[in-house]
DNA sequence: TTTTCGTAGATTGTTGACAATCTTCATTCT
DNA sequence: AGAATGAAGATTGTCAACAATCTACGAAAA
């Protein structure tokens, strides 16, 4: 079907588009992103069980592809796989959710000193622009509790921070580490009065960067960091928090937890 | 099987224990298991293609644990996957490694810097009773080039300060860049004469530990890798090496790469 | 009433077969 | 001779069926 002639331009590239497509995309790849996705979504919530029977009737595919997708998610720590027992989304335990903010500062550390000796304007521009929405967005008073707006600049503003470093290990490893982040409780900062501190620190950290100050642009992110760490502590250590939810038990564990 | 009266001890524990055993491996993870090692200890080298059925008869499983193990392995780094062509051991390209490396410099200054304030002196006794033995083997002159004992050595002295630190998810992420790291090149820095200078700066990491100077520890293991690295790229760059194998071209490239 | 035991249903682990794709090699045409 | 074409073999992608295991529920005994 591809060895016609060359067409115009539309329908050339359309098929070009079409065909990379299909030699990229196998059922287990498409499978394991569209769970990704429901999981990253909140659609699937963390202890909820993933059966392939129903995941392989809902997306029109058989088990094999299912279970191949349900390894690498295992791999990449998003599900837990448990033998003979099924397949459920990873439920951050609050130790390991700390373990991974000081990662968290370790990384954004090392790209703030990085990023701070060799950003181009270009770069710096496009952050400023980002601090300047956030700004917007705060004065706006956008800081409901359904601030999801600011939420999302957040992350793509520290994304592109690491990003810029230019180390695709280095983004690799922060991407994996937010996306386990971002497991362990929704409704993280989203919840009102902390948003003022946070654009505050953004312009600490952009201040620096601007600078070329290697040493106060990493201090800068760790500080940042683990106050969203601490942030967090306080959070889980008064369950009187401002949604309503209050289960102080970790949600969906397991019946009959059989492993030490 | 298992609902008979616990027995006096040692068959108790033996049953006990292949229990455990089943319940935990099933053939998919015995197959990652292998493979991995298989790759790890270099009788599967980069570049090398993995096909499904040969593997499968080899282990004697069919080919859905081989597909699915092989899907672990992709996302851990070790193998990569081309759709319809096959799975290849990765072969890490210069300047991945170099990232790696810079990676690798960034939790080794961290694990330092940690370690130093908190380090146990049984953990300090461990540490030191390493690099003694160490300086033990290169007295006696083991310093050829199949000097593996000093390069497990070294291994387990990294790894154990890592694991020192308590933090799971340094330890797992600082095992992945070993592993990627020694997919690069075998022969790294076992080619003889560097071995006095890893000592040497083993000593002085291990001192700014023993000080509790994690100012200096994090610098001292800093400076160890960065040095790793820039003999690894030395060594790169004059391709006159201590063995004779002389293959500019990266080994195993695939014969008609087709994606950009 | 509570506990234990056994059966039925559901779910995962594994396998073999079929379809689609790629690679190789011989053949043919220029 | 060299390039293009086509078929044959091998390998991967996908699927459906079977076996093993677990969970849940109900009956029987203490």
């Amino acid at each position: 079907m591809a060895n016609r002639p060359p067409l115009p331009s539309d329908a050339a590239s359309a098929a070009q588009a079409t065909i990379a497509l299909l030699q990229a995309h196998s059922l287990t790849s498409a499978v394991h992103a569209e769970v990704e996705r429901l999981i990253l979504c909140g659609d699937l919530a963390p202890g909820a069980k993933l059966t392939e029977a129903m995941l392989a009737v809902r997306l029109g595919v058989s088990r094999g592809p299912i279970r191949e997708a349900f390894r690498i998610l295992e791999e990449a720590g998003l599900v837990k796989l448990e033998k003979n027992r099924g397949v459920f989304v990873r439920n951050i335990p609050l130790a390991e959710a700390m373990e991974i903010y000081d990662l968290r500062a370790m990384v954004d550390e090392s790209a703030g000193r990085q990023l701070a000796e060799r950003i181009t304007p270009e770069q710096l521009k496009e952050l400023r622009s980002m601090v300047e929405q956030m700004e917007r967005l705060l004065k706006e008073g956008h800081n409901g509790p359904a601030s999801d707006p600011y939420h999302r600049l957040n992350l793509a503003f520290h994304d592109r921070i690491v990003e810029f470093v230019g180390n695709r290990k280095l983004i690799e490893l922060y991407r994996r580490l937010v996306k386990e982040l971002s497991l362990f409780r929704r409704v993280n900062l989203a919840d009102g009065q902390q948003i003022p501190l946070s654009v505050q620190e953004h312009r600490a950290i952009l201040k620096a960067i601007a600078a070329g100050d290697a040493d106060g642009a990493g201090r800068a992110l760790r500080a940042h960091v683990l106050e969203s760490k601490q942030r967090t502590l306080n959070h889980h250590a008064s369950p009187a928090v401002a949604a309503g939810r209050i289960d102080a038990a970790p949600h969906g564990a397991a019946r009959k937890p059989r492993h030490a």
